[in-house]
DNA sequence: CGACTTTGACCAGCGC
DNA sequence: GCGCTGGTCAAAGTCG
């Protein structure tokens, strides 16, 4: 595959803790990884969040969402293909040390297509067969073809897309929302197959895809295509609504907490610790995971029924 | 019986 | 044009 102007950002669970670029083939497609610093990140300024729920999403965006000003050391940009656009910041040296809570973003950025971005919503993309309004779930067998037909013509839009890279044995990312699966292939170059699934919620045409990074099978690679139109189901599995506040499950100022990471950012104390943090310091004491730390200052008992529904990224365990 | 998963087939886009 | 690959469909199977 290659760049249809979708845009996809990789968080890897955890704190942040530098900006580093690297490349790599995921899924067939050649995307550009970045390793963002806890010290680079001004969460005052914009969080992950906005970010993602910016509809000028681009460059500048993403050096808003990390603190980033264009005159840092090490910041450039780049284009590829001519309609990508590209950063990277080093901040310091690696002294935080480890993979431990490290956020990974990619930033796929086509500048050409996306006007306004509607991008963000649903209604502008469904150039591809599925999701169409009507088609819904299930039933519109003449959605198959008949979307097909209408592909023509249409350029190829996609939802907004970003991606979580968590350490987990399990490949299904508990995040609230019920999902069905639709699909599987094989991965090239991957021994491991990519599943597809889709929200079960009706009308709701949020899809990810979930797949075990080949290069380190720890981490599983999930990733979100679009945004929910609902509220998270009231029956979740795992007593989800039971384990995270309400301010955790009920819309965000800007949305609804579409996202694992949306829900990070709504954690008390998130951009507290992000603030407070000493210079040169751990943002998150012994490497613990925002999440992490927001079990332990909470002290949420039922640590095996958390495992059920949070991915390991959040409550590994410390030796 | 409904919800969900599995799996082979199909299609579109892309690169050669 | 052809082959490869990603993404999706839908029938059949499975599960609770």
């Amino acid at each position: 595959m290659s760049d249809h102007g979708f845009r996809d950002f990789y968080y890897h669970g955890g704190a942040f803790n530098n900006i580093d670029h690297d490349q790599q083939s995921y899924g067939g497609e050649t995307d550009h990884m970045y390793r963002v610093s806890s010290s680079s990140i001004d969460p005052s300024y914009m969080s992950f969040t906005d970010c993602l729920h910016s509809t000028s999403m681009d460059y500048g965006s993403l050096e808003k969402a990390f603190g980033l000003s264009p005159s840092s050391s090490e910041v450039f940009s780049s284009v590829e293909g001519g309609n990508r656009t590209m950063m990277k910041q080093h901040v310091g040296a690696d002294e935080l040390g480890g993979n431990t809570g490290e956020v990974t973003a990619t930033l796929n950025s086509s500048v050409s297509s996306s006007s306004s971005e509607a991008g963000c919503e649903e209604d502008s993309d469904k150039s591809k067969k599925d999701g169409q309004p009507k088609g819904s779930d299930d039933g519109g067998e003449s959605s198959k073809k008949g979307n097909k037909a209408k592909m023509k013509g249409e350029k190829k839009q996609r939802e907004p897309r970003f991606a979580f890279v968590t350490k987990s044995e399990v490949d299904q990312l508990e995040d609230g929302y019920r999902w069905r699966k639709y699909g599987q292939k094989a991965v090239k170059n991957s021994p491991y197959p990519r599943s597809y699934y889709r929200c079960t919620t009706q009308k709701c045409t949020v899809k990810k895809r979930v797949e075990r990074s080949f290069q380190d099978p720890s981490t599983v690679i999930t990733t979100y295509e679009g945004q929910h139109n609902h509220p998270l189901p009231t029956t979740l599995r795992g007593s989800a609504a039971g384990l995270f506040p309400p301010s955790m499950l009920t819309p965000s100022p800007m949305g609804r907490p579409s996202f694992p990471h949306e829900l990070l950012m709504q954690m008390p104390n998130y951009h507290h610790q992000m603030n407070n943090q000493a210079p040169g310091g751990s943002m998150f004491a012994e490497n613990f995971s925002p999440f992490q730390q927001y079990v332990h200052q909470h002290q949420v008992p039922d640590y095996g029924l958390l495992q059920d529904m949070v991915p390991s990224t959040f409550l590994k365990h410390e030796p």
